[in-house]
DNA sequence: TACCCCTATTTGTCTGACAACTACGGCCAA
DNA sequence: TTGGCCGTAGTTGTCAGACAAATAGGGGTA
C-alpha cells in the first residue's frame, strides 16, 4: 500500500460520499498535494486512479471535474474481487451452498488455457452463491491440483477459492474475462426462478506474473445482483 | 494529446502485437525514457495507463511485467465509443435498419435521469445495428430534443449518434452502465434468432462535465458481439 | 545444502521549475 | 449594448535530479 494509493482510496470514498457532486471541480493538485502532506506528483498519480475508474475527468489547464459519483449499490465489474467480498461490500451476509467438490482429468481445452499438461488432473467445484440466504449466482471453479500441493481435503475448500489458492501461494491478480448472456433449465440447481436470464462470466485468473491460476464460470442470476461499471473514452 | 498518450498508446500497440509475451517484464523506466526522449515521469503515466487497463502489473522495486497481451478480438466493455467504431475496428462492415424515430414527452423516469423539466420532449430512435449484414443488437436511443437544437429533421439521423450530439457541441466523455441479461420475443423486432439471450447495457451518456447528453437501452443478441475485458484489483 | 548479507537494479516519492492550456474579466470598437 | 480581443491568473503537463524503499540475485559462511 504506497502513499498514492491511501490518497486515492480517501479521495475515491469522499467523490462516493458526495463531497463533490457531479460537475464540481476537485480542489488543484497543489491545494491537495498540501492537504494530504504529499507531493503534487503522489496526488497525481491519485487522480489518474480515479480518472482509471471512470469517476472523474482531468483536463489541461483546466482541473479535474467529477463525472459520476460512483456505482451506488452496484458492483464494478471491473474490479476483481472475491464473490465473499463483494456480497459482504454490499452490506449483505455471502455464503455457500456447495453441490460437488470432484477430481477428474483436465480437458484439453482446459490444460490449453491453464498452460499444464494434458495429463494433469484438477478439481471441480460446483456451488452456489448466496447473499443474506438468497442464492444470486451458480459457479464452476476449474483449479489445478498441482496449485493446491495435491489432493485436497475437501474440509479445507470452505471459503473463497481466492484465499485457498492464497495459502497455496498464489495470489491471483487479474482476471481476463468473457461476458455472455443465457438461459433455460440447464443451468444451476435447487432453487432458482423459473426462467430466469442470467449474466455469465467466464474467467481466466492469472498471477502477478500473468501465469494461468484457475478459470471459473460464474453465472449471476438476473435481477439479483446488479453489476455496472463506467465506461469512457 | 499529450507526450503521454502517445507513449501509452505505442506501449499499448507493442504489449498487443507481442513483442513482450504474457510474463515478460518490460524495459525499466529509465531506459523506455530514453527510448522515447521523454522523462520518467512521463513513462510513469504511460505506465499507469497500461495498469488501469489490466494489461500490465508493476511492483515496488521489481518492475512491470505483462499479464495480459489483451483481448484479441473482443471489444473492451470498459471503452466507450460508438458501436459504429466498434464495430469497424473489429474488421466488419456497420450498418443500421431504423424501426422508427419519434418525438414524444418525457417520462419522469427519463426527466430524472437527464436532469431535465418533466415537460421536457425527447427524440427516441429504435434500430437495429448491423455487422457486414448481421444484425447484431437492437438499440433504443432517448435524446433531448433541446439538444438538437430542435426537433430533428430525420434525414439528419443517419450515422452515430455520437457525432450527431457532436454537432451540436455536445461531446461525450463517459457512461454510466447497468449490465444485464435478457431473453423472449418481446425483445428486437424482424429478423432475429429463436429464443435468443440478450446481453443488455443500460447507459446513461455524460458529457466531460458530467451533465447527461442521452440515454440508451442496447440488447446485444449473445454470441454474436463478444464482450470482454480484464478484471483486476 | 541452507541461510545470511551485501549490492545492483527498479520503482515510489520529493522538490523546484518551466511550458502549455484554460477561464475570466476588462477593455475597446462597432 | 454587443461582440470580440487581449492580458492575466490559475491549472495541468512535462522536465531534471535526487533520495528512499523494495526487490532480485550472487557470494560467502556455517
Amino acid at each position: 500500500m504506497t502513499q498514492s494509493d491511501r490518497v486515492a482510496r480517501d479521495l475515491r470514498e469522499r467523490v462516493e460520499s458526495g463531497e463533490w457532486p457531479t460537475g464540481r471541480r476537485l480542489p488543484g493538485e497543489h491545494q491537495l498535494a498540501t492537504h494530504y502532506g504529499v507531493s503534487r506528483s503522489t496526488v497525481r498519480t491519485a487522480l489518474q486512479d480515479l480518472e482509471s475508474r471512470g469517476l472523474t475527468v482531468t483536463r489541461h489547464g483546466s482541473g479535474t471535474v467529477v463525472v459520476a459519483t460512483g456505482h451506488d449499490h452496484q458492483a464494478d465489474i471491473r474490479r476483481l474481487e472475491s464473490m465473499t467480498e463483494t456480497i459482504r461490500r454490499r452490506g449483505l451476509e455471502p455464503g455457500m451452498r456447495y453441490r460437488s467438490i470432484s477430481i477428474r482429468d483436465i480437458s484439453k481445452e482446459e490444460a490449453e488455457e491453464l498452460q499444464l499438461s494434458p495429463t494433469a488432473e484438477v478439481v471441480e467445484i460446483e456451488r452456489a452463491l448466496t447473499a443474506d440466504a438468497e442464492v444470486v449466482a451458480f459457479s464452476y471453479d476449474i483449479i489445478p491440483v498441482d496449485h493446491l500441493g495435491g489432493a485436497p481435503n475437501p474440509s479445507d475448500i470452505t471459503g473463497s477459492v481466492f484465499a485457498l489458492l492464497g495459502r497455496h501461494g498464489h495470489h491471483v491478480a487479474v482476471a481476463t474475462t468473457e461476458l455472455h448472456a443465457a438461459h433455460g433449465d440447464d443451468i444451476g440447481w435447487g432453487e432458482k426462478p423459473e426462467d430466469a436470464s442470467y449474466l455469465v462470466l467466464v474467467q481466466n485468473h492469472l498471477d502477478g506474473e500473468g501465469r494461468p491460476v484457475f478459470l471459473s464460470s460464474t453465472y449471476f442470476i438476473e435481477d439479483r445482483f446488479p453489476f455496472g461499471l463506467v465506461r469512457h473514452r
